[in-house]
DNA sequence: GCCAACGTTGGC
DNA sequence: GCCAACGTTGGC
């Protein structure tokens, strides 16, 4: 199968893209996504997938590196724990509803790249992240798309 | 802080 | 099955 590229959304303030490069492997295990969309994509995942580290709820949001898929999808124990905040007592052990993958830090753009600007890019007006309302923090990135933004990202 | 665009919940 | 109310995401 041709490599898949996703985009995966974080909120810096609770884990930024330094946060993966300072982890233990740079790798980090992808917890928390609690929507049924994100979570088939989760499921879509293989080993060497490319993805876009997007920060959302940042100053300004926007693209700032790339990882890759070092685990394919798992149940996420997050959802077993009641003390967790993303704790789903729907979703058990013997039937998971919730899955993760594991993450490692590949690189941090040389530029970062502002939701504003991929905005006005020509090829990027398709992307999900640029459709008004978009709350998805799971999703694909086509071929053509992925080309830009690496090579806006790396300019 | 505001609010658009959702997804989820629960009454009926 | 419908839909109003509510909670959340996330840009601005």
């Amino acid at each position: 199968m041709a490599k898949q590229h996703w985009l995966l959304k974080s909120e810096p303030t609770s884990f930024s893209i330094d946060d993966l490069q300072s982890r233990p492997a740079q790798t980090t295990h992808w917890d928390g996504v609690r929507n049924y969309q994100a979570r088939n994509y989760i499921r879509q995942m293989v080993l060497k997938d490319q993805v876009l580290f997007y920060h959302s709820n940042a100053q300004p949001p926007g693209v700032a590196g790339i990882a890759e898929i070092v685990g394919e999808a798992y149940p996420d124990h997050t959802a077993f724990d009641s003390d967790d905040k993303h704790f789903d007592p729907k979703s058990t052990p013997i039937k998971p509803t919730w899955y993760m993958v594991d993450v490692r830090f590949v690189r941090k753009f040389k530029n970062f790249l502002p939701l504003e600007n991929l905005r006005d890019q020509v090829g990027l007006q398709g992307m999900e992240l640029l459709r008004t309302g978009s709350r998805l923090s799971v999703q694909p990135v086509s071929d053509v798309q992925w080309k830009i933004i690496l090579k806006l990202g790396d300019k």
